[in-house]
DNA sequence: TCCTTTACTGTCCTTCAGTACAATAGGGAG
DNA sequence: CTCCCTATTGTACTGAAGGACAGTAAAGGA
C-alpha cells in the first residue's frame, strides 16, 4: 500500500512528506500505470484532467482524494460524484492527512466538517422537502444562538428565499415569518435579510479553512 | 472513549460486543446522560425516537451512527441530514462495525460501499439542478459581461449596501442605481440583489480554483 | 453624419421588507 | 401556580426595491 500524489510537475509537498513517509509523486500521464488497488491517490484541482484522472482510477477500486487549494462545496460536489472518496484542503496539516489516509482506506468518506452538511442538505431538501424543520441541525456557530424555528427561517432566507416563500416552505404564515426574523436580526446584529446573508456565508467560509 | 449503543430496551447484541468490547447499551431516556464527545453513539431505528436521538447528540459533537434492520438510501439521507455520521446495517459484521468505528472517531463519514454512490449521486443532481446556470452559462465570467459602472453598483450591493448607500458612494442619484441594477439583474438572469449576492459570492469561490 | 452604447435622471406605481403596536397558547423553571 | 420563553398570527404603517413608462447628453464606430 503507498500513497501517490499526482501533481502538475510531479513534485512533493514537504507536509505532504511529513504526514505519509511512504508517498510517491507523479505526474498526470504516469498516474494510471503507478496505483493499485490498495493504494490512496491524491490529485490537487491544478492539474488540468483531475476530473478525467479521478473518475478512471477511482473505478479501477482505487482510493482518490482531491485535494483543492480553495474548498469549496461545489467542487466537492463534483469531486464524490466523479468517485472521489475524500476532498480537502490541498495545504491540509499533517495530522489532517493522517486522518484522512486512514479513513479512506477504510471505506470511509471525508469531505471535512462543514462540506458534509451543506452538501446533505441541498439533497434533502430536494429530495424531501417536508423534512424542513429538521434542515437546522448543527452549525455555524451564528446559528447556534438561534431557536430551531429561527434556524429554519434563517438558512431558508440565506438561500434567497423570500418571505412568501419561506412561508409555504414551513407552512406557517408570512407574518410569522417576518417575527422570527425579527428575532434573528435582533440576535445576530444585523439590519436586515441581506446582511444576514452575508454573515452566514462569511461565516461558512471561515469554516473551510 | 465508549461506545454507547441505544436500542429500545438498552440491550445489547453479542456481535456488537464482539466487536467493540467495551460497548454499553442504553434506552432512549437515558441517552444524552451517557454519552460525551469522544464518544460513539450507535443508535438503531427501531427506537422511537432515533431521529430526535440523532439531532440531539450530534449537535453535541457526538458522533452518530446510525443502523438500520432495512437500510435504504433515503433513509441514508436523512439520517445524515440529521446529524450522523454513518448508516449501516442492525447485522453489520464485527469487522464492519470496527472499521465504522474507526473511520467516524477521525471525523470520517461512513455509509456503506453501494449506498454511497447512490446517496451522492442523488445530491449532486440535486443541487446541480438548482444552480445549473451559474455552473454553465455564466461561470467565471459574471463580472466580465457588466460595463465599469454596472460592476461597481454590483460590487456594492454584493457588500450589501442600500441603494441609497451606492448612491452617495458613486455620487450618482438613487435612480441611476436602480437603472443599473436593472441591467445587471437582465444580464445576470437573476431575479433580485438577493440572488445577486448569491450568485456573486458563489462565482467568487469558483474563481479561487 | 447617423446610430448605438453608456451614463445619468425623472415620475408613477406595485410589491415586498420590516417594525410597532398588539394577542393567544403551550412548555418549562422556580 | 406564576413567570418566562417560544411559536404563532393579526392589523397598520413606513420605507425600500424594482418595473414601467419616459427623457438628455456624451462618446465612438460605420
Amino acid at each position: 500500500m503507498k500513497h501517490v500524489f499526482i501533481t502538475r510537475d510531479g513534485s512533493l509537498k514537504a507536509r505532504w512528506q511529513d504526514a505519509l513517509p511512504d508517498a510517491i509523486g507523479v505526474t498526470s500521464g504516469q498516474a494510471i500505470t503507478r496505483s493499485e488497488p490498495e493504494d490512496v491517490v491524491w490529485i490537487t484541482t491544478t492539474v488540468d484532467d483531475w476530473r478525467e484522472q479521478t473518475t478512471a482510477i477511482s473505478r479501477q477500486g482505487v482510493s482518490v482524494v482531491v485535494m483543492s487549494y480553495a474548498p469549496n462545496d461545489r467542487e466537492a460536489l463534483l469531486a464524490l460524484e466523479l468517485g472521489a472518496r475524500g476532498y480537502t484542503h490541498t495545504f491540509s496539516a499533517p495530522e489532517v492527512l493522517k486522518q484522512i489516509a486512514l479513513v479512506v482506506t477504510h471505506q470511509g468518506v471525508w469531505v471535512g466538517q462543514s462540506l458534509l452538511s451543506r452538501v446533505l442538505t441541498g439533497s434533502v431538501q430536494a429530495l424531501q422537502q417536508r423534512t424542513s424543520d429538521e434542515i437546522t441541525r448543527q452549525g455555524l456557530q451564528t446559528l447556534a444562538t438561534l431557536t430551531e424555528r429561527e434556524r429554519a427561517v434563517a438558512l431558508a432566507v440565506a438561500r434567497g428565499a423570500a418571505n412568501k416563500e419561506v412561508a409555504r416552505e414551513l407552512t406557517i404564515t408570512e407574518r410569522t415569518v417576518k417575527a422570527h426574523l425579527s428575532a434573528i436580526f435582533k440576535k445576530l446584529a444585523v439590519r436586515d435579510r441581506l446582511q444576514l446573508i452575508l454573515k452566514l456565508s462569511s461565516d461558512a467560509e471561515k469554516r473551510l479553512s
